[in-house]
DNA sequence: TAACACAGTTTCGCTCTGCGGAACAAGATT
DNA sequence: AATCTTGTTCCGCAGAGCGAAACTGTGTTA
């Protein structure tokens, strides 16, 4: 797994450890936690709060940090903004796909994906909504579990079976209620892959929300995955079997031949 | 300015160099520059490259750089995304006031932006346009010029004469062509400003695109900046003034209702 | 084929940066 | 007034991060 932490002992002189904190305080921040204290932030990272008030002062500096106006805390600043936008700007699939993604989601009321891996979720890349999906306003840069979402078991059947296994043992170690469930969709997504090329997950990440996902390669073997997912009282199982699989199969199909 | 670099003597001991120059190298990325290799990268950031080499060893560790698979050379890495969309998700005025933005788009043949001021540039922070319209195709995360746009004009005329002054000299520094032509539009424009509560840009940021701007303040003092803009042979320069500045403007004087 | 150029990585001695426990400060609570 | 909580600063220390130099690998040139 390439964002795998480095060696504990002995240790890595080419890493910088100050560098790697400093993010990882960042990290902290999310959608459901916009303001953070520095004990927050100490208990999130386990820093010393005194590490965590040079980090904290510094990344305020820089235009990563803000205070909150309405407490002693910190929020993120706009500057986070200008690095994911770097990003988004320079994905090619994502830039050539967007208008087929855009006519599928216009001909149907729902939501078509794009993801790429991203620690242990699937991130948005590109998300193109029929205007009346509202229940899934997921916004580039959101992120979607491996285990329960469509697009993480399409991207975890297209891996070998040891690579799997072994995101599978990581995920075990956050154990939440029912993960040999989780386990046994994901190993049941990898066969539906093989026999048919794509994954399902039918009110599993979201009880509302039926999807369907197919994994592909862009050039330099960089694992991608396109998906179709919509509110279950508009869009059926059936439905998205018989519909809306075959659809993906034929855009990744055109992806391909795209040779990207 | 909030984002200024820390005193040079004596050395600011609460201030992690170490992360500042990791979070500068990855600044070095734009939408203009995709792929760099640790000779681009020293050169950009002025890094010797043993110190850039360790840089980019721990980015892509961490999973906000990824190798290139066409060249040696690197790229960003999906990480970057789930800082920005941290960000994002957690603008307030944002979430309330897209569905205005929304509408004032699709009404007219215009892009209604949002945008902060992150350095020297004004970042967007929401954009919504008429889908008709392709020649502004600035996404959140995207960047323009506080000088010759007419949302960085507005943010400049919001501020304190000294402090306009002060920006004034830091893009001074970076002189280009014609910039005392440029400090005279953002004259005209502060005058505008204070004489009607909006500032212009006709053909000045981008030769073909019109646009006027409004500033105004959430709590805690933070200035945002909202504008409509759309190509000028769409959208003349009177229609600008007549029809969009009122109704900017308007929606300016709601959001200042909703108290935020 | 050998020499050279270039880009990237690694070494290594050094310095000063980043560290974290402790002390301090400010505000809130009891 | 005493105590608690959160955040900042101090300060002595250790090793992290530094950058010049050496090394490595690849491509180019004579």
């Amino acid at each position: 797994m390439s964002s795998e932490e480095p060696q504990s002992a002995p240790k890595d002189r080419k890493f910088v450890e100050a560098l790697a904190r400093g993010l990882e305080l960042l990290r902290a921040f999310s959608d459901s936690h916009s303001v953070l204290g520095n004990q927050e932030l100490s208990a999130i990272t386990g820093l010393p709060k005194a590490t965590v008030s040079r980090m904290t002062y510094t990344l305020k500096q820089l235009g990563y940090l803000a205070n909150d106006p309405h407490s002693d805390k910190y929020r993120l600043d706009a500057g986070v903004l200008a690095l994911g936008y770097a990003y988004v700007a320079n994905v090619q699939v994502s830039r050539l796909i967007q208008p087929l993604m855009e006519d599928l989601a216009k001909q149907h009321q729902v939501s078509v994906g794009l993801t790429v891996r991203e620690r242990l979720s699937m991130i948005y890349v590109e998300n193109c909504r029929h205007h009346t999906v509202q229940s899934l306003r997921v916004e580039v840069g959101a992120s979607i579990p491996l285990a329960t979402s469509a697009a993480g078991r399409a991207y975890l059947a297209s891996l070998a079976a040891h690579e799997r296994a072994e995101f599978i043992n990581y995920l075990g170690e956050r154990q939440t209620q029912d993960w040999q469930q989780q386990v046994d969709a994901i190993d049941e997504a990898a066969i539906c892959y093989q026999n048919h090329g794509y994954c399902l997950s039918l009110g599993d990440w979201n009880r509302t929300v039926n999807a369907v996902a197919v994994p592909f390669q862009v050039q330099g073997g960089k694992t991608m995955v396109l998906s179709i997912g919509g509110p279950s009282y508009l869009v059926s199982a059936q439905q998205i079997e018989q519909t809306f699989a075959p659809q993906l199969l034929h855009l990744v199909e055109e992806i391909n031949k795209m040779r990207l």
